[in-house]
DNA sequence: GTCAAGAAAAATGTATACACTTAACCGTTT
DNA sequence: AAACGGTTAAGTGTATACATTTTTCTTGAC
């Protein structure tokens, strides 16, 4: 079941009143999330509630609320009187989540068109291109790199979705960004030129929202997310080859 | 506040079980969910917990359970010490509503296209055709007619759904139905032609299915949705042209 | 009269005891 | 050995008491 590494570093009950944030449910929920995402849980294991309490050194009570903010966040499966298990994602349904992302992601982008940046998103969308310029200039990465341009990204990509000014859209794609191997945490390894061609989308999208295009910024999004699934494919396929196969249809990376 | 007529017809803790559901908890959530779509709690209202107990004459485990889980479907906002409160749902994020299920069913074609239907799927695709035909042979509307048709179009759309096999989209789709006035159940009045023309768009995309274009069927359900969106902003309009317009920027009906 | 500070009230968060359901166990039977 | 039945243990669902926070109300000063 691999609950374990929950326990760690835990401040306990007396240390601090209720971790950092406001109540212990939602401490318990940020925990028991990251590890699920993280992998830490087996793929369609039960979680017991008393186990996980006394792991985390709460009672029930709050365990019970994350579980089912959880399940619908879709990171756990429910049944009455039966308890929640960790969700097992098919590969179809990870490579699917980016097809969903890219519809969402292209109508937020034309949202955001239609609806125009206020001077501080503005400020950041130009920022990050500077910084991913900056970061590819050299022609090649170096150690850490790679993550410093997974944060220029999420920039960029985050403002788009803040001027798009709609929760619901907003709370979709977060979702699909919790789909386990879609997260870009555990993301393959990408190539430099695939990041300097996804650079430059972000560049040439930005420039078709200053042109007042939505429709065409739309589609543009929509491509380049439709590329990072294509990179995902292409990477499974190669690991696949490679005889490094693991799991059939299940992703636990 | 109005939590009025929620305690209509309240089995009583003794009566049964608990509901006919599971458990009490799934029941008031149910429960809970129906009085908020249909416009029985003033939006923005805040829900207290010890009363909504009292209504339902449950504890507060079961309510703050629904109350959770109604959160995370985004018909509630929660915040931290504060409770839960109703929420609001600007005119704007109810049109952007249809789009984004615009784009979601337009996917969910496109898969379901891919992935085929078994026999039970297009027995019940075909059967909603030949009803919806034989329901609009008349030429005109009596009286139950219109609600007739929409069970009709739901089982042709829950089909689809279904036959996409994929439950992240189902779930968001789902969402998108729960948005106050985009919910099919208080849509607006529909004229005879709009419904005909709409009936039609469902033997053109099944068609195109059939046809085993994917592409081509994503795209027309996504105009059909749309077809939609413009049929409730136009009816939208005609009732602010009659004065008859009421509430601001927020939706009650 | 307005504002501020503090106390009282109310509402939410948490822990825990108990009820009920489900799952496991064990012996019996075929 | 496999299958059935009943008992026991384990786990989830619910109610309730208590803790903590928020809100309200009162009191006092300016």
């Amino acid at each position: 079941m691999t609950e374990k590494a929950l326990t760690a570093e835990l401040p306990g009950r007396d240390d601090q009143p209720a971790g950092r944030d406001g109540t212990r449910s939602l401490s318990v929920t940020d925990r028991l999330r990251e590890a699920i995402l993280r992998g830490e849980t087996a793929p369609g294991a039960r979680l017991n509630e008393v186990r996980l309490s006394q792991m985390l050194d709460v009672s029930r009570t709050p365990v019970r609320a994350a579980l089912q903010v959880l399940a619908g966040e879709g990171l756990l499966d429910y049944q009455p009187n039966r308890g929640y298990a960790v969700r097992q994602f098919p590969l179809s349904e990870i490579v699917d989540a980016y097809d969903i992302r890219a519809q969402l992601e292209g109508l937020a982008t034309r949202f955001a068109a239609e609806r125009g940046f206020n001077a501080e998103e503005r400020a950041i969308i130009e920022q990050s291109l500077r910084d991913g310029d900056a970061l590819l200039d050299k022609g090649h990465f170096v150690d850490g790199d790679l993550s410093r341009y997974r944060a220029i990204n999420g920039n960029f990509h985050e403002t788009i979705l803040a001027a798009a000014k709609n929760r619901m859209l907003s709370e979709m794609i977060r979702i699909c960004h919790h789909v386990p191997a879609s997260s870009s945490r555990n993301i393959i390894a990408f190539e430099f030129r695939d990041v300097r061609r996804r650079h430059d989308d972000h560049h040439r999208i930005y420039e078709t929202i200053l042109a007042g295009e939505p429709w065409r910024a739309e589609l543009q999004m929509r491509e380049h997310v439709a590329g990072v699934k294509s990179s995902l494919v292409q990477s499974l396929r190669q690991r696949h080859r490679a005889g490094e196969v693991a799991g059939s249809d299940t992703a636990e990376a």
